[in-house]
DNA sequence: CTATGTGAACAGCTTCACAGCG
DNA sequence: CGCTGTGAAGCTGTTCACATAG
């Protein structure tokens, strides 16, 4: 089985069946069948099977899934099965709640490093547990190599946001969390999963806006 | 036209053209072609024409589409050629963020109100320019209903976010945009939109777990 | 009897290719 | 010509239905 062969909606799903798979599992769930995961998340229990059998057969007619052995399982296939260190570009109120984020750290994420070109930024705490302070992004390069850094979060202002883009690709940054409302340009094997906050709201505005007189 | 009939993959790529539409009437560009407009955002021309063409006939054979019209257009398809009203409930680090966030008032969402239940933080200014402040949880059925908001976000700790997501549909809300992980279990008629900042970092992870030994 | 894994049928979305208009 | 709008074809993902295992 190859990465490529998976469907990118099974992809996205996983992280869901995982969220729900620790419920269970802290709920003193010992077992799972398709249709109770697929109840909670309104999928169906084909779906979920579907999904599952992507990567090998690890359910047991008659009983379901272990839950502890499938979320190892879904660790291990998201690449969550270690700690990823995480850089952050861009210490405004969005970057600062980020840093701060106790979600990252307990999915396997580590926010390591935060950078910003703001001169009264620079060398501010963002994080008072870890002590993380803001540098200047010029040290970008060297601190994602010392740290093994393949993962980056950019919010800097939208008109920033391509150039900072590539000095993380510059850095040696793999994947890109963007939560600038621009499309980024980056080259092949460099992955970037857009966050656009007011996208949202314009999605629900949409359905709200229903049986308009004509279109 | 029904809303119903349009694919939904359809709605969410208008919410990205009218960002780079956005872009072009900035830089002056009056008329855009469908090629021009796939091209920026890696969609093929063909893409472009029948997304638009779901919603009538305004591009002119040979020229493209008028930006101008075009943006007022999609404006009006997906319901934000109007202000709407929004509240927000959890005014922690990621809550006041948003609060403060220009983003939403530049697309037409203006956060009007903020709740906490946290003693401590009610009657804090969580954004200077607008004298925004906490108020208690309980009173958001009143202030919903003055201010005649339907539009929320909820950004309290997971373990909350279920019960506060049926206060807010109390109060009048339809349409959540959730930063909370957890599946949201909502009455019919009213719409959920999940950001899960971890599952962006997890669906990155997976992309970079390349050519796993076996699976 | 319950629940998985899976080929086959189905549905929905995207791409193709071209007629038609400016 | 250039570019739109659109049926038809193609593809991808979902649901169905059932053989199979515990």
């Amino acid at each position: 089985m190859k990465q490529e062969d998976v469907p990118s909606p099974t992809v996205r799903r996983l992280s869901l069946y995982l969220r729900e798979l620790e419920t269970f599992l802290t709920s003193g769930q010992v077992t799972v069948s398709s249709k109770q995961l697929g109840g909670v998340l309104g999928l169906s229990d084909a779906q979920v099977r579907k999904d599952l059998a992507h990567f090998g057969q690890f359910g047991q007619p008659g009983v379901g899934y272990h839950v502890e052995a499938l979320i190892r399982r879904i660790r291990q296939i998201l690449g969550t099965d270690r700690t990823w260190n995480v850089l952050l570009v861009g210490s405004g109120n969005l970057g600062r709640a980020l840093a701060a984020y106790r979600g990252f750290a307990r999915k396997g994420f580590r926010i390591v490093a935060v950078f910003d070109n703001d001169p009264a930024k620079i060398g501010k705490l963002v994080s008072p547990e870890d002590g993380l302070t803001v540098r200047p992004t010029h040290e970008m390069p060297a601190v994602a190599e010392r740290l093994g850094i393949q993962l980056g979060v950019l919010c800097v202002p939208a008109q920033m946001a391509q150039q900072v883009a590539e000095d993380m690709v510059n850095a040696g940054v793999k994947g890109i969390v963007n939560f600038a409302p621009v499309t980024l340009n980056v080259p092949p094997g460099v992955a970037v999963a857009g966050v656009d906050l007011a996208v949202q709201l314009e999605q629900l505005s949409f359905r709200l806006s229903s049986d308009r007189p004509t279109w």
